[in-house]
DNA sequence: AAAGTTTGCAACCGCCTTGAC
DNA sequence: CGTCAAGGCGGTTGCAAACTT
């Protein structure tokens, strides 16, 4: 015995659609609107089940949906909205405008989830996988993303906190218009919770709390707890204290701005072997050694934190081969612990870094 | 050029939730 | 409160196109 059909599919047809299928549902949803998808087919004049022209409009037909490549911006909205709800496609998609569920969960499956698995990190987890011995791959790479992963976990302890407080959702803006976050029908929804809730915002809160007011009261985009720094820009506009550093495809690097004077540090000053950073020169490796050139990086840290507070760094990413994380991991490597914790010591002088940064300057992308 | 394999994605399937009664 | 229909969602499949041998 098996569940009744949800229509009838004798002489239904299946399969892909015609053009001229596509013309009758848009033409007469356009002028009908769909109303109820049962009866649509039998008026539109559609040899299919009513579940399958619903489908065909919200995944396809729809005026207001984007189809092509992704963006690099899109990639890493899907990525960070994965490490906080998993595999919720409907509400990954209320993040991102013009694209539908299923076209994000392709995506997923076809690229996103075999570039992470490349990088060595658990698609579903998002956390790096370990050898047979139970060994992380990639030791040099744990303790960030172990922090990262802390702070996903953070950040789904404080929705469930924020959500028994919030009551007024947000207007959907996706076509599904159904609950937005944690609110997915599948999901085992407590009592109280708010229909919609905007996961990055809440995550960002997180994040920011680590990072201290610099990052808190700038906006800044957040990290997820799958992906180095280099994949992120940590940055949103002016007033705001930066992080930058190449993606994984080589985008040409940013450069700040601090009071009308442009801190130099784009791809050319990085192939000459040096990268202005404020009145600092940071030197780098280029032959790959780069735990020398994170020590270099954090002793011009370091330096500025003592005394040369005018002017501040940030770092870049040196080569993209590394996918490394520069701050925490020149952290690291001013107590001697690369590929070590991230513990308190190191946070501690993220949090004073950030904090003065935050004092001291205002600096502004320049692209 | 042909055969085999892989990839990408549209579409389907079945389960679940919601709302009306 | 229970039942049922409809819609929504995520997992999976099927197939065409692209790629490799």
């Amino acid at each position: 015995m098996g569940r009744s059909p949800c229509c009838e599919k004798v002489g239904l047809k299946k399969g892909p659609w015609t053009p001229e299928e596509d013309q009758k549902l848009l033409a007469f949803i356009e002028q009908h609107g769909h109303g109820s998808w049962r009866a649509l087919p039998a008026k539109a004049g559609l040899q299919r089940c009513g579940k399958s022209c619903r489908l065909r409009w919200i995944n396809y037909l729809r005026p207001d949906i984007k189809r092509g490549k992704f963006s690099l911006q899109e990639e890493q909205t899907i990525i960070q909205l994965h490490a906080l709800l998993g595999n919720r496609w409907s509400a990954i998609a209320a993040h991102l405008p013009k694209r539908t569920d299923n076209e994000i969960k392709n995506y997923w499956n076809t690229h996103l989830k075999k570039r992470l698995t490349k990088m060595g990190i658990d698609p579903v987890t998002h956390k790096p996988k370990t050898n047979p011995l139970g060994q992380p791959k990639d030791t040099a790479n744990l303790s960030h993303m172990a922090q990262w992963e802390s702070a996903r976990l953070e950040a789904e302890a404080r929705l469930v906190r924020e959500s028994k407080l919030v009551s007024k959702p947000p207007p959907a803006n996706h076509p599904h218009d159904h609950q937005l976050g944690l609110g997915s029908s599948k999901a085992a929804a407590p009592a109280g919770r708010p229909q919609c809730l905007d996961v990055l915002k809440a995550w960002q809160g997180v994040v920011s709390g680590m990072f201290g007011a610099a990052c808190r009261d700038n906006n800044l985009e957040s990290p997820t707890s799958t992906l180095n720094f280099n994949e992120h820009v940590l940055l949103s506009g002016p007033p705001a204290v930066g992080l930058f550093s190449d993606n994984l495809v080589g985008n040409s690097i940013p450069c700040f701005e601090k009071s009308g004077q442009i801190i130099e540090g784009t791809k050319d000053n990085l192939d000459n072997s040096s990268m202005p950073i404020g009145l600092h020169e940071m030197t780098y490796a280029t032959d790959g050694s780069v735990a020398t050139w994170f020590q270099d990086s954090f002793r011009t840290a370091e330096n500025i934190m003592e005394g040369l507070s005018s002017d501040l760094m940030i770092c870049d990413s040196v080569d993209n081969d590394h996918n490394s994380s520069i701050i925490i991991n020149a952290a690291e490597s001013s107590t001697g612990n690369v590929g070590g914790n991230f513990d308190q010591e190191n946070k501690n002088f993220w949090n004073g870094l950030m904090n003065l940064v935050s004092a001291s300057t205002t600096w502004s992308p320049v692209f």
